[in-house]
RNA sequence: GCCCACGUAGCUCAGUCGGUAGAGCACGUCCUUGGUAAGGACGAGGUCACCGGUUCGAUUCCGGUCGUGGGCUCCA
């Protein structure tokens, strides 16, 4: 005779066994339809598991987190059962839950094309119309996999084999087809409906590259339709925020097909992207910073002695010169700021030096890796290195992490998680070494008070490292800065200081890159901003236009004004109505549009129209220089203009 | 690098069941002097990514290469 507690703490008494299907009857008919799923004691189950004793039991719906992931894990089986049913020789793999959706990999004969896609996703709906009752059972290990193997599907057999002992093997079925599944599942198919298959793509059985490709299916799955047209919409706002798409609007930067993974700059790009540098460098300087600049392009015997050609090698662009030496184009910039520390002896009494550079580095990505700005082959790091002693990581750590909060703060990224990552399989130094350098990380991180993940087996292969993940305004995560430990390169390059005793010691060097890779960052803050970037940074500030020809010369005095008073302006004197050219500015993101008229003209003045179409009237030119040098000196941060 | 899709004017895209191509926007000239998101007319612009093959003839069909997009893998 269970009793139920509620999570509202309310309680029923059953007379016998009842499913969890019946205890959600006995709330109400209404919650008896909605119901997908059930929680008993913590633990989610069908709405066909029979309770025999008292337990605290929550009906799982729709509207559930967990009830929402039932539901796409049912829609992937509703695919592997549709693709099953017109392929039959198709095996399913595995078919989990993922953000917004779900996929399955299926082994086939050939890829899976588009025209499939429709074809399963028809069978999908007239299998979910069909409202099929889904049916659990458990099957001893053995059985299992022999029922797996006659049927011949490898992969599940495969799979069972690798499931813990102590779990039962229980399979899932609907109609005349049935699959491997810990479950739960939703009731029937017919609680399935707002879903769409998305692409189709290849992916390696158990994500090993050495293993055979797999056809794998995506889709999106929602509670309803209106939630799956909000999530359409989503995917639409976002590739609005595409920054390729930004960088062609804005005529920021083009990549063509001579060299892939670089970037052109144009005129525009390139003054956001010198404006990154700019702030970076006032930054630094004051952080007690010192610029360097190395070569590019060394001997490759250099890369041998730090271990990047033996480690990291496949990632690097060799050249070949016509006296046949062989050199290196950097992937990095440490090999290089140590050979700066090491011209010269240093006494432990200037240590910690730090020594920066906006160092440009090329590393072979493999070619489907690349995506605009975000994934390229050359591009520009704000990389530093500090030499110090041992006793001084911690400090110079608690710094180095402080500095970089407070630079991602002036770009509005207020929310930065930070990742510890650990020694890689492919490494240089032994274990003795990145011991002391991963506890010497762990203790600086704590001593900086910051709250962080381990990312396993991720480290360079020379140290282990912080990694600095910022959350853009869609609440995308962006890994942009880093700071490593490393005891093994500053001894394999050969750098040296002399201690306080004479002796000569060998320094530890800590990498840092905040920005990580500018392009990158730009490309970030483009997609963060919509385009719209803040005013500090935005290429144009202001566009002063003429409404007509008579005040043109106006017009031009006016852009001369502004310019001197430091403002990046330009003049749009062109026959068109003030409308067009306001459209057209508007469209550019320019955040203020100034308009001469002959009004403004007897008075020296402009008209003022914010980005976001707001009228703030006529000011006299001081007041606009002003008021748009307040908006840069702010970064942004405060203003309500937008 | 692997799987799939794609590559036509500066951009977004039509089109050709094999007979060397079209729209809108952008661009140029002219008209228009118009107060806050597109005024009008005319015009110029393409080796249909590249290389081979089939064919009387290829932008179209086939093969390869390169690039792009989405995944896999990897990472800033």
């Amino acid at each position: 005779m269970p009793t139920i507690t509620l999570p509202d703490g309310s309680q029923r008494s059953f007379e016998q066994p009842v499913t969890v299907g019946g205890v959600a009857a006995a709330i109400g008919a209404g919650l008896a339809r909605a119901a997908l799923a059930g929680e008993v004691d913590g633990r989610l189950v069908d709405t066909t598991h029979v309770i025999t004793g008292d337990a605290r039991v929550r009906i799982v719906t729709a509207k559930d987190p967990q009830g929402l992931e039932i539901l796409r894990h049912s829609t992937a089986h509703l695919l592997a059962q549709a693709v099953q049913s017109i392929y039959p020789q198709a095996q399913v793999t595995i078919g989990p839950v993922i953000e917004d959706g779900f996929y399955y990999d299926f082994a086939f004969e050939r890829p899976f094309t588009p025209e499939d896609l429709e074809k399963f996703e028809a069978r999908m709906r007239e299998l979910a119309r069909a409202d099929q009752p889904v049916r659990r059972r458990e099957l001893p290990r053995e059985e299992a996999i022999a029922h797996f193997r006659a049927l011949g599907e490898h992969y599940k057999a495969e799979i069972i084999v690798g499931i813990p002992a102590d779990q039962p093997i229980t399979l899932y079925g609907q109609g005349d087809w049935e699959d491997l599944c810990r479950g739960p599942h939703v009731p029937s198919t017919g609680r399935l409906g707002a879903f769409n298959l998305t692409k189709v793509a290849g992916a390696y059985w158990r994500g090993d590259s050495r293993n055979e490709m797999l056809q794998r299916i995506y889709g999106t799955a929602w509670a309803d339709e209106k939630q799956l047209k909000d999530y359409l919409q989503r995917l639409e706002e976002a590739e609005k925020r595409d920054h390729r798409r930004i960088g062609r609007e804005l005529d920021l930067f083009h990549f063509q097909e001579e060299a892939p993974g670089a970037v052109f700059w144009h005129p525009h790009g390139w003054t956001v992207f010198q404006g990154l540098i700019d702030y970076m460098r006032e930054r630094q300087n004051a952080a007690g910073y010192q610029e360097i600049s190395t070569p590019e392009i060394m001997d490759r015997e250099l890369w041998v002695q730090s271990g990047h050609l033996e480690k990291f090698g496949e990632n690097m662009f060799l050249t070949r010169t016509p006296d046949e030496r062989v050199y290196a184009i950097k992937p990095m910039n440490c090999p290089g700021h140590v050979q700066v520390f090491r011209h010269g002896l240093h006494s432990y009494r200037e240590l910690p030096i730090r020594l920066a550079e906006f160092g440009r580095v090329h590393r072979y990505e493999p070619s489907g890796a690349l995506h605009g700005l975000l994934r390229v082959r050359a591009f520009t790091q704000d990389d530093a290195h500090i030499f110090v002693t041992e006793d001084q990581i911690t400090g110079e750590t608690v710094r180095g992490i402080e500095l970089l909060m407070s630079i991602y703060r002036d770009f509005g990224f207020d929310e930065v998680k930070v990742k510890f990552a650990d020694r890689p399989p492919r490494r240089v130094g032994d274990d003795e070494i990145w011991t002391r350098a991963e506890n010497a990380l762990i203790e600086a991180t704590r001593a900086a008070g910051v709250d962080y993940t381990v990312n396993p087996g991720e480290g360079a292969f020379y140290g282990p490292k912080l990694e600095f993940v910022l959350k853009d305004a869609i609440g995308r995560d962006w890994q942009c800065g880093t700071w490593q430990v490393d005891l093994n390169l500053p001894g394999r390059l050969g750098a040296h200081y002399v201690d306080e005793h004479s002796q000569r010691r060998t320094p530890v060097m800590l990498h840092r890159a905040i920005f990580g890779s500018l392009e990158r960052f730009l490309g970030i803050l483009l997609e963060h901003h919509a385009g719209r970037l803040p005013t500090w940074l935005a290429p144009v500030q202001a566009v002063v236009m003429n409404i007509t020809s008579r005040q043109a010369e106006f017009a031009a005095e006016a852009v001369d004004f502004l310019r001197n008073q430091g403002v990046r302006v330009e003049a749009d004197l062109r026959n068109e109505k003030v409308g067009y050219k306001i459209r057209e500015h508007t469209l550019q993101r320019v955040p203020y549009l100034l308009v001469a008229g002959d009004r403004e003209v007897g008075s020296r003045s402009l008209a003022v129209r914010s980005r976001s179409g707001k009228d703030l009237g006529a000011m006299p030119l001081e007041e606009v220089a002003s008021r748009i040098a307040g908006d840069v000196a702010s970064r942004g941060l405060h203003c309500l203009e937008d």
